[in-house]
DNA sequence: AATTTCAATATGTATAGACATATTGAACGC
DNA sequence: GCGTTCAATATGTCTATACATATTGAAATT
């Protein structure tokens, strides 16, 4: 064990105990370098893995404080889609349903104010059957090469990978009574619960996509698995 | 803005424009000091960045490779519920329905494989109305003083937090139709969809806790944003 | 062919010293 | 009182060097 990690592990400890309770000051790097017997460099290194997990917050001049946990924070991948399917030994397929009819979107063409958009909504298959309905809005500003592309073989997630670097992301999940589309789409009857992502990226405060995702609530989860420090 | 900040985003400039596609293994640090004129500390400090980004993965020997993209990476903070409640301007309820009728608990007991069990069912409410609904199991072995904790002024939420460190949380997020206690305990109509988070924690492989946390699905969800790097 | 051994190598860690810079809290002027 | 100025301070960054260690790929052995 290296000592970073050691010292990592003590100071857990006295978050743990309370010796160093939510809201309490740490000493200074140098004064806990000294207490430690190592190089500052060691401490930061310590402390910037507390950090990273969300143990505690640092700032400058201000010092290094205890964070009251509000919350388990744990990092969560959505996939896409074919790799999930996949991954579960499905074939995927893909369907496109319909491009530019905007009027039916459940998104909210708001979020682009006013610049031109492309609309696409399109079907993720497992073995034929329906898995995900993708609805998707597209700035055309800001991606003129979607102008031309048609989606009829390629879904609008995975060309947009491809092409538009992202510098921020937006995520929503929710649990939803199925809509009309959802209905049609994925099979579903009246009132069955769906599982929604719903997801806007910029690229520097340029409004790329907004898409909305819905699965089949019976076939679909997302897990997050976070073996922490310790 | 700072060299390992330029450096960065040059990195990831021909990461996205492909000169360094996904599965590409990069130069070793050294080699990328000499081409940016910095110290190898400085690369390193802008590859731990791209790395903690999940854009490269990184081996000893084996050198740093460009990962193929499977999905969006962010982190999500699931919160406290009262804090959640309070968040909102609600005034934070709680009620407690029954302990140790692990019978009737829609959670597996096998995942503690025969350790002693305590099961609380109990009720969070925002303005007096019903919000979350959280059905737990507690290992007895791992957390003994929970035999003689009643919960009915405390929620094990905040009880455990304040008591039981934990190294490993795995968690799901799943929508359901609502169960028959949801149903009873929420409000809701047979059929409606909920938003539910199952929760497992351990320590040291020990499993400490398991908990179902079901929310109505009209007022509840999960939003995270991550302004990355760029 | 299968297994073991082993040295080369790229990343990981630690040190020590220098400088940069956001924030704070106090002194100052209005 | 109220805003402004300014120096002190704790964290942030960078450099240069040394050593540690997991992995690999090839050579040696079974």
């Amino acid at each position: 064990m290296h000592p970073y990690e050691s010292i990592r592990t003590e100071m857990l400890r006295r978050i743990n105990d309370q010796s160093w309770p939510a809201g309490f000051t740490l000493p200074r790097e140098e004064d806990l370098a000294d207490e430690f017997g190592v190089a500052r460099g060691t401490i930061r290194r310590a402390l910037a893995s507390l950090s990273e997990a969300g143990l505690i917050e640092r700032k400058r001049r201000a010092g290094t404080r205890v964070v009251d946990r509000r919350g388990h924070r744990s990092t969560l991948t959505i996939p896409i889609v074919r790799h999930e399917i996949e991954a579960r030994g499905g074939r995927y397929g893909y369907q496109l349903i319909c491009v530019d009819e905007a009027a039916a979107s459940p998104l909210d063409p708001a979020l682009f104010d006013g610049a031109p958009l492309r609309h696409v909504r399109c079907l993720h298959l497992s073995d034929g059957k329906p898995f995900q309905l993708e609805d998707r809005l597209i700035n055309l500003d800001a991606v003129p090469e979607a102008t031309d592309e048609t989606f009829e073989t390629i879904s609008p997630n995975e060309w947009l990978v491809q092409r538009a670097p992202y510098s921020f992301i937006r995520t929503a999940l929710r649990a939803e009574r199925a809509h009309q589309i959802d209905q049609d789409h994925l099979g579903l009857e009246a009132g069955a619960p769906v599982f929604v992502i719903e997801r806007q990226t910029r690229f520097r405060d340029a409004p790329l996509t907004a898409v909305r995702l819905s699965n089949r609530a019976d076939e679909f989860e997302i897990i997050t698995e976070s073996g922490d420090l310790l």
